[in-house]
DNA sequence: GCCGTTTTCGGCCCGACTGTTTTCAGTCG
């Protein structure tokens, strides 16, 4: 059993434990030990086999957790994860994902009308059977019902992170000498959630590829399979996964053709047919005389329709086809432009590593700067920082410049509700980099909220605004704000918009940064890691920059060092 | 349940809103 299973078996008995009301200590344990093994570079199963080693050796790992691992290791699962399922449905912890109830009111529900999954709970609010419990009433009831529908339409699509490392996953288990392997569709465009993945192959060993695919130990259901496609359901989240083989000289085609998006393809389509010539998932062929034209890649097609090739970032059937055919596409930015990092958490305030290991990681990334930006007093549950603090640490990041990597000091300033920074501008002064961000007050009023960020841009201190909508994907809706205004505004002023790449974030999405960069605007892409690892989102952050239409010019940190430090300190 | 230590047990994060109450529990961040 790999790591993130492990944690997950950790994070959802934490969940049974906080149902069961069981100690609110020794549940964050088993959320600390579980966050711990998630992120731990090796393997615990390959630790726990080893006799020279313990893991126990690790911090926030002890006896308790340490005998539940090798339970773990020996049988997928352990005695107090039983207990409590025999108790509580695994039901019930889908229930957890409904906003508006906890683990109380669950409790509540299962123990008076045995509720243990989301269509109980829709028949209980219709039945208007909730305001018959303490402290539940009609609003809950609506309010339930609604977060029910949300939580169904969201259901079925994946982060984009997630889609893409069972892509990963899948492509170097079915990578087999020559044969070509590679994903299509909405992850291949890098959309921020993805539904199912498409997976095409060609080569000698394609048919091979197809049988092995089905017998992937991880696919939990086969969903179909014939001579030149087969499906699965994949892992216990369940991705469907689709895995086509193709002959190579169509493989162009199909990579076009599954690649999409659907509306992208229409146009083509369309272009190919005013120059009478048919496009298809096999060929773009002469309509009189089916005499095929290309096939074999996508360059080939695209050129044969007039066109530059399109990245696939492009293809949304939102003006990609008429710049191709003017020779204006954008010169994308690529992950290998980005020089910098400008958002990241330390343990000074809820980062999981210290300054020094974050310099360092950004070091080995090759990076040339970076800047600290520990979250500000309002976030209390992060033990963020107040002006003396937020002074003093900044006066030991910049101690920090010998380890050949520029290190400005910075902070994440929390905007208070009524668009007030959370410090003094005084203490914001001393500091070379301030991010601005909303994370609470979330559900304000249209109006209101335009308000807050507006107010927020007139502090003279800050230079981006952080995560801008506040979207948490598949998860929480963007707060409702005039973007169009905001953005003008934020150009006006040259503060930056953060493009967020935390891939439950990805905040600006691709509309608004195209809507944003028409006004203007210039933009940051930052990975608010908290953790080394979280350094590598950089790559998700870039792809979004990519579906905006944004080039290197357009983003700070692409910058060499000398000029980066003009644009903050300017003369 | 972990950690640090005062080595045997106490501390661990907490403020604010919401909807339900009539003084506050539960949820959220």
């Amino acid at each position: 059993m790999d790591n993130r299973a492990i944690a997950r078996l950790l994070y959802e008995t934490a969940d049974l434990m906080e149902i069961a009301e069981e100690d609110s200590f020794r549940i964050r344990s088993y959320r600390n030990a579980a966050a711990v093994i998630e992120s731990h570079p090796e393997q615990i199963s390959a630790i726990l086999r080893n006799p020279d080693r313990k893991v126990t050796e690790i911090a926030g790992i002890g006896k308790g957790i340490a005998a539940v691992l090798a339970e773990i290791d020996e049988r997928a699962s352990f005695q107090r994860r039983d207990e409590l399922l025999e108790k509580y449905p695994a039901g019930t912890l889908e229930l957890l994902k409904i906003q508006g109830l906890g683990p109380k009111s669950i409790r509540l529900l299962f123990e008076t009308y045995r509720c243990a999954t989301i269509d109980d709970l829709e028949r209980l609010c219709r039945e208007q059977k909730l305001r018959e419990l303490p402290r539940m009433g009609a609003k809950l009831e609506e309010k339930v019902l609604r977060s029910i529908a949300n939580y169904r339409q969201r259901a079925g699509r994946f982060l984009l992170s997630f889609a893409q490392g069972v892509a990963d996953e899948l492509v170097s288990y079915l990578h087999n000498g020559g044969d070509r392997v590679t994903p299509a569709g909405s992850l291949r465009r890098g959309r921020e959630t993805v539904g199912d993945l498409d997976l095409l192959v060609t080569g000698p060993g394609a048919p091979q590829a197809l049988e092995k695919f089905v017998a992937h130990p991880k696919a939990q259901e086969i969903l179909g399979r014939g001579a030149n496609k087969a499906s699965i359901r994949f892992g216990h989240e369940g991705i469907q996964v689709d895995l086509r083989a193709l002959p190579e000289e169509s493989y162009g085609a199909a990579l076009q053709y599954f690649t999409g998006s659907k509306d992208h393809n229409v146009s083509l389509r369309q272009r190919a047919l005013k120059m009478g010539l048919t496009l298809s998932e096999y060929s773009l062929a002469k309509i009189e005389t089916n005499e095929r034209v290309a096939g074999a890649t996508e360059e080939e097609i695209y050129a044969a329709l007039g066109l530059a090739w399109i990245p696939p970032e492009l293809r949304e059937n939102c003006g990609e086809i008429e710049a191709a055919a003017e020779a204006r596409l954008p010169q994308l930015i690529g992950l290998q432009d980005i020089r910098g990092d400008l958002h990241m958490h330390t343990t000074e305030t809820d980062g999981r590593a210290t300054l020094e290991q974050m310099a360092e990681a950004a070091r080995e990334r090759g990076y040339l700067y970076i800047a600290i930006t520990d979250h500000s007093k309002a976030l209390a549950m992060a033990n963020g920082l107040d002006e003396k603090r937020a002074v003093a640490f900044a006066h030991q990041v910049r101690e920090m410049n010998n380890l050949g990597i520029r290190v400005f000091s910075g902070l994440e300033c929390d905007i208070r509700r009524d668009g007030a920074m959370d410090l003094e501008n005084d203490a914001l002064a001393e500091l070379d980099f301030v991010i601005a961000s909303v994370h609470s007050y979330m559900n304000l009023e249209y109006a209101e909220m335009t308000d807050r960020l507006m107010r927020a841009l007139e502090c003279p201190s800050i230079r981006a605004l952080g995560h801008p909508t506040g979207r948490i994907l598949l998860q929480r809706e963007p707060y409702p704000f005039d973007f169009d205004l905001v953005a003008a505004e934020a150009a006006r002023r040259n503060v930056w918009l953060e493009i967020n790449s935390s891939p439950e974030r990805l905040d600006l999405g691709a509309a608004m940064i195209r809507a944003a960069k028409s006004k203007g605007c210039r933009f940051v892409i930052n990975t608010d890691a908290h953790h080394p690892k979280h350094l590598a989102n950089m790559s998700y952050g870039v792809r979004m920059a990519r579906r905006g239409w944004l080039e290197p010019r357009d983003v700070v940190n692409t910058l060499p060092l000398s000029e980066f430090e003009k644009t903050i300190h300017p003369q």
